[in-house]
DNA sequence: CCGACGTCCTGCTAGC
DNA sequence: TGCTAGCAGGACGTCG
């Protein structure tokens, strides 16, 4: 469900409501997500305090003063404060009472998110060091050059790779190849210097709009206070097959590509 | 090594 | 109305 601009939201909301708490007790269902819960955790969590919260990639981080809190949203994760006593939501797999009386939840219907614990930085970093790629504001012109050279695959496949470019999800890939009129089937070491250049700026572009808008609600995404988003109103090009593009008029198309829905107008997203 | 593809899991809906 | 195939903001293991 969440790529970067929905995991921003999730933890820009969440930042005021847990920096300075501390954790009074945690509790974990015994479903398993993707990378499985150790029991031991709930002791080493209880009375830590939290330092910060930030993202990289997909990826929540909540540093505490006894290690690192890694959380992945998956497909269907929501992770949200609120009041202890607020009714709980099927498939709510992790409970964290916080020193203020509220509690942080982590929900996840399909549960192919996590939320796992490093208790030193240095295996945090290799974790991520292995799977996360340059972060899309940063990434620089030659960086991103020599990522798409080296893969022969589909641009959309590169864009879906988060060691090419860390938080596109299938969303905003689609959206970016539009705004940059590129043929999510080219080739990646094919496109031209120009071409990566004007995608590289479309992924920027399309990312900061849509964290402006609060991310994309289109099925249950939901920010840290469960605030929905609005970026789904500005789509060009995911899920609007069928439909006439926006820039010539042409009818958009649905193709498999990666393994994923892609939507792309198969007049303008050519090359010239 | 690289890339394509299946799998994990549950729920919703388009189409018969 | 009722059923079911297909699909869903992701990542990773396996296979050729």
């Amino acid at each position: 469900m969440p790529e970067l601009p929905e995991v921003e939201t999730v933890v820009r909301d969440l930042r005021p409501l847990l920096e300075g708490r501390r954790l009074v007790r945690v509790r974990a269902g015994n479903k398993p997500l993707r990378r499985a819960w150790t029991p031991k955790w709930q002791s080493k969590l209880t009375g830590a305090k939290v330092a910060a919260l930030r993202r990289r990639g997909k990826w929540i981080i909540i540093d505490l003063d006894v290690g690192n809190l890694l959380v992945h949203l998956g497909m269907t994760g929501q992770l949200t404060t609120g009041a202890k006593d607020r009714p709980v939501a099927s498939h709510t797999h992790v409970f964290v009472d916080l020193d203020d009386g509220t509690q942080l939840r982590f929900r996840d219907v399909r549960r192919f998110g996590s939320m796992t614990l490093f208790e030193t930085a240095n295996e945090l970093d290799a974790f991520l060091a292995e799977r996360v790629g340059p972060e899309p504001f940063d990434v620089t012109s030659a960086a991103f050059r020599s990522a798409l050279a080296a893969t022969s695959r589909p641009l959309k496949a590169a864009l879906l790779d988060q060691m090419v470019i860390a938080g596109v999800g299938n969303i905003y890939a689609d959206e970016a190849l539009f705004e940059s009129a590129l043929p999510p089937t080219l080739p990646a070491c094919d496109a031209l210097p120009n071409e990566v250049e004007r995608l590289r700026n479309a992924i920027a572009r399309v990312l900061m709009c849509a964290v402006e808008g609060r991310g994309s609600t289109i099925r249950n995404y939901v920010g840290g206070s469960g605030l929905r988003g609005s970026y789904q109103d500005e789509f060009r090009a995911y899920g609007r097959t069928g439909k006439p593009c926006y820039r010539c008029g042409t009818t958009i198309v649905r193709i498999r590509l990666a393994g994923r829905s892609t939507h792309y107008c198969p007049s303008c997203q050519k090359r010239a």
